[in-house]
DNA sequence: CTCAACACGTGATCC
DNA sequence: TGGATCACGTGTTGA
C-alpha cells in the first residue's frame, strides 16, 4: 500500500524533473522502488512476478528514454510518436546516405574515359600522394638526399648585359633531380625572369635568366652551389 | 468474455503468422476486434476506456513492429531489445554520415581550380584511399590548401605517333609551382623521354614527352589531372 | 467531463 | 520450475 503511495510521489518527482509541465507518465520511476520484503509467504509467486514485471516496464522505458535522446525533432514525448520519429529519422539517415554514396559512386565512376578501368591505380597514381606522410615529410624525403644527390656535371653563370644573368647547369638525371633543382632555385629567392628545365637521355640541363647586376654573379654562383651542396648531404642526422 | 476469447484466438494466429515459435505476445492483434456495442449503461467509461487503451497498446506495438521493420540486424524480437538495437543503429549511422560528410566536404574544397572544373572527377581517389583518416585531420586539411594550389591553366595531352605522347600545360606561376609540377610527374613514374619546363611572366609552361602508347593518352590525363587534384588539397602539416 | 497517456498488477505463455 | 515476456483491464492524472 504504502509501497504505492512511494512509487507515485517518486514517479512524479522524477516526471517533473524530466518534463515540465508535459506529460504525467515517462519517469524513469521505480529506480529506487519496489522494495518489496518478499517476506509474505501467500503472494510469493505473485510478487516475484510484479518485480520482475516492473523492472521489464522500466528497462523499456529507459530505452525508449535513450531513443529519445538520440534522435533529434521529437515532436511529442509521445512513446508512439517517439517511436515514429525515430522511424522517420532512420528513414532520413538511409536516404541520406544513399544519396552521399550515390554521389561518391558517381564522382568516382565520373571517369567515363575507357581504358582506365584496367588500370589499377593504386600503383600507378599517387605513390607520393596517397601516402599518409604529411608535405613536410615529403620535403624532408627529397632533402634528406642520401637517396640520389644531384651530380652536377657542368655550372656556369655569366652576364648577359642589361641586368640579366644566366645561369646554365646540367646534371645527370637522377630520381627527384628535377625537383630538387628547383627547390634550390625556389630557395634562393631569386627575381628569375625566365627558367628552363630540359632532360633528355640521363642528363638534364636547367637554363635561369635572373634579374641581377654584372658584381652578383659570382656570389649567384656560390649560393646555387652552396645550395646544392646542402641539399646533397643530409641535413639530417636521423637517417639510419 | 467471448470477445478476449476472441482476441486471444487471433493473437495467437497472428503471432504464429508472424514469427514462429518465438514468443507469444507481438501480434498486431484486435485489429477488427474491440466491438463493445457500448450498449451497456454501467460500463460505458470503462469499456470506452478499454478500446482506447486497446488502440492505444495496438499503435504502439505497430510502431515497433515497424521501427524494427526499418532496423537491420535485429538480434531479438524484444520490445526492449528492439528499442536497443534501433539505438545502436541510429548511432552508427549518425558517425558514418558524419564521417562520409566530413570526406565530402574535403574533397569539395580541395578543387578550387579553374579549368579543370569541367571534369569532378578528380577527387575520387584520394577519398577513398584516406577514408580512414581522422576528421580533424580532413578539416585542417581542407582548410590548409590555400598554400599555393596549381592552377591549371590549360592541359593538352596528344599522342604524336611513335609511342610518343605530348603533354602540354600552362598554369600560373605562383611559390613552389614548378616544384610540385615536377613532384606530379616524379610520382607518376613515366617513361619520360625528355621534360621541358618555362616560366615566364607569371605563367609556366611545361611540356613533357612522354613513352607511351595512344590508348594511354585520355588515362595520362586523368592521371595529371587527377595528381594536381591530389596535390592541391594536400595532407600538410598544421598551418592555421 | 471527456480524452489521451500512463503505470500498475495480473494471468497467460513459452523456454 | 522458474524466469522472461507479453496483453489486458483498471485507476489515475493533466489538459
Amino acid at each position: 500500500m504504502e509501497n504505492i503511495d512511494q512509487e507515485y510521489k517518486h514517479y512524479w518527482e522524477t516526471n517533473m524533473f524530466l518534463q515540465t509541465q508535459e506529460l504525467d507518465s515517462w519517469g524513469l520511476d521505480e529506480a529506487f522502488s519496489g522494495y518489496y520484503d518478499s517476506s509474505s509467504p501467500d503472494g510469493a509467486a505473485s510478487s516475484k512476478n510484479i518485480v520482475s514485471e516492473r523492472n521489464r516496464r522500466k528497462k523499456l522505458n529507459e530505452r525508449l528514454f535513450a531513443l529519445r535522446a538520440v534522435v533529434p525533432n521529437i515532436s511529442k514525448m509521445d512513446k508512439a510518436s517517439i517511436v515514429k520519429d525515430a522511424i522517420e529519422y532512420i528513414e532520413h539517415l538511409q536516404e541520406q546516405e544513399k544519396n552521399i554514396e550515390a554521389e561518391i559512386m558517381e564522382l568516382e565512376s565520373g571517369i567515363p574515359n575507357s581504358i582506365n578501368q584496367n588500370f589499377d591505380f593504386d600503383q600507378e597514381l599517387p605513390v607520393l600522394l596517397r601516402s599518409k606522410k604529411k608535405r613536410t615529410d615529403q620535403l624532408y624525403d627529397s632533402i634528406s638526399s642520401t637517396n640520389s644527390p644531384i651530380e652536377l656535371l657542368e655550372l656556369r653563370v655569366t652576364y648577359m648585359g642589361e641586368n640579366t644573368v644566366v645561369v646554365s647547369m646540367t646534371c645527370s638525371k637522377r630520381t627527384d633531380t628535377m625537383v630538387k633543382l628547383c627547390e634550390v632555385f625556389e630557395s634562393l629567392n631569386l627575381k628569375i625572369i625566365t627558367a628552363n628545365i630540359t632532360c633528355f637521355s640521363g642528363t638534364l640541363l636547367k637554363t635561369v635568366f635572373i634579374q641581377a647586376n654584372e658584381e652578383d654573379k659570382d656570389l649567384l654562383q656560390l649560393q646555387i652551389q652552396t645550395a646544392i651542396a646542402a641539399l646533397n648531404d643530409p641535413p639530417s642526422p636521423m637517417s639510419i
